[in-house]
DNA sequence: CTGAAAGCGCTAACAG
DNA sequence: CTGTTAGCGCTTTCAG
């Protein structure tokens, strides 16, 4: 069946070498108006177009880019990936996906199936990468960005929101909003977004001379963030809640609700992180920071194409996101 | 930088022929313990890996499934994909992302694209193919799945849950229900999953002496869905909207309550189709039909290795939904 | 069981 | 501008 076309074919027909073929499938060779005629009939007629793997053995580019992602419930790298991928292909280039389990330790194995792939470039979006991974990675000759993650390593680039920024400004709106019992569900503890959230969050809290009143941590999982916001609100409940991303929120939101019979955020107000696209929904009109994911995904890509054309150095971006405010928390008096 | 090792560095270091290197990475070659042993050790040392696309070059596998698709924000999507990636994976097959403009133009493209990277196998999830491109694929040897999408072609595997089954039941339960003036938010009426649906609800509803009492299509899409109710409950407004799929149910549910004021099911019944995440959410509560995501996976996989051993011809799956009982629509009183 | 040789489909010097 | 000549890294007959 597979009556794979070759250049050799498309050249014989054209009355032509292969060399004269791959010229006319190569950007910026040169060929007579001519020549590229007869090969392009003769291409066309045949249904020829060059093999990728082919051309990549000897061009050492595949074109191919590796995306490694650990969930995709959480909606917001769904959003990141469908931005990730359109961008990519308008370049010409693709997306292979790798599903990352949770534990640290597949990171490793999936890394060696990505370099078997000989991709171009590795996104990381929500891992970390192992000290010896990076050496390895970059002993291939294989840029890495981690795509909302942080890690203090200069070999690795990185594109973030800031989140330290913005967890302060969920603080400092929280404690103006004249809230005193500020409780926090937290992801996991091993995510960099996690740890700058909340020290951004706590840092907040201690210039107003508060402190946390409750901490829980979920894993980012909304089994184990409905535990807790029932674990949280059993006994001395707090009057407002920072739940580390958005997705988690719905979930403490609908505890809060529709099982305590609680009113937000006139009983208990909630804030939320990622600004994904139920939080607008009005069922849940969530405050939150705004993770701006197409603009990440855009500083992902240039900072890609720049590593992949010249050799220029890692780098680590942090994009600005704003507050959303909306109508999940109480507002400050406007006592102005 | 890259210092590529390849077979001929293993080979040389432990002191055997470049094919002895190939054979222990060849599942079922003969080779010595002895060998292996020598091999293995060189391997490790030298951090070797056969090079997946030169081995494709010559075995005429890639291991690469090509999946196209058209949109990630439906829920239902990311769901399918993390599933099918991890299971593909769990098998040696990778997935290489192509994401599909709305146009069915542009799958042309696409395809010639996927077709560029030799995939083992094409998924094309929530998007049809062209007559003319299905027997591209088929020329060139390469089985095609469409997930999610059924289409009158016996070349092309599908899977599909029941979704005139799904439509129906939704009809009879309505009905059952007391319903009598029932309006319907379509999709997209390219699409099969949208013909099937109305289908079926069409025929629940003909068989209880009833019809549409109103329709408008909304292409599957948040702001036309939204633009759709409103125009829907304008005058004469229906009481109960079976909504196309969970994803624009929502949207559909907020501008009800939110905007119009009306409760639901109180005032108005409202199911969708999907059973998505979400529908179970206490905010939403929806009536659905439940398409078994992971169960669609898993057969589309089967499908796919089974066509890839052998030369099994292509099947037409489809696997029934069950009706999911909620709190979005009014229940048929019990007069047992 | 093992090595030598051939070649997958393509591009990249190199002469002409 | 064009054809010839070498391979890219790997697997697979084919002898031995």
């Amino acid at each position: 069946m597979g009556a794979r076309v070759t250049a050799q074919h498309v050249a014989d027909r054209a009355g032509v070498s292969r060399s004269a073929v791959s010229r006319v499938f190569t950007p910026g060779a040169s060929v007579s108006g001519r020549t590229e005629q007869k090969v392009r009939a003769a291409a066309d007629a045949l249904g020829y177009r060059p093999n990728v793997l082919a051309r990549s053995l000897i061009t050492g580019q595949s074109r191919i880019i590796g995306l490694m992602v650990a969930y995709l419930d959480n909606l917001f790298y769904p959003e990141a990936l469908e931005e990730l991928s359109r961008s990519l292909q308008a370049r010409g280039y693709h997306v292979l996906v790798f599903m990352a389990g949770n534990k640290a330790e597949d990171a490793s194995g999936i890394i060696e199936e990505l370099l078997d792939y000989q991709v171009d470039a590795i996104i990381a979006a929500s891992v970390s990468l192992s000290n010896d991974l990076t050496t390895r990675c970059a002993a291939a000759g294989i840029p890495v960005v981690l795509f909302n993650r942080g890690q203090d390593d200069g070999r690795l680039s990185s594109v973030t929101s800031d989140n330290v920024a913005g967890g302060r400004a969920l603080a400092d709106f929280l404690v103006a909003g004249g809230h005193r019992k500020i409780g926090h569900i937290a992801g996991w503890d091993g995510a960099s977004t996690q740890r700058d959230r909340e020290a951004g969050f706590r840092a907040g809290l201690h210039a107003a001379g508060q402190t946390l009143h409750a901490r829980i941590a979920a894993d980012f999982d909304l089994t184990k963030a409905r535990q807790a916001t029932r674990e949280m609100f059993r006994a001395d409940p707090p009057d407002a809640v920072f739940v580390a991303n958005d997705h988690m929120a719905f979930a403490v939101m609908d505890v809060l609700r529709f099982e305590l019979g609680l009113r937000v955020p006139d009983d208990v107000s909630v804030v939320g992180y990622d600004d994904v696209a139920i939080a607008s929904w009005p069922a849940y009109d969530l405050t939150t920071v705004r993770q701006p994911a197409r603009q990440m995904v855009r500083r992902t890509v240039d900072l890609l194409m720049a590593r992949l054309d010249g050799d220029r150095p890692p780098e680590q971006i942090t994009i600005p996101g704003p507050l959303r405010l909306r109508g999940s928390a109480k507002r400050p008096k406007d006592d102005a």
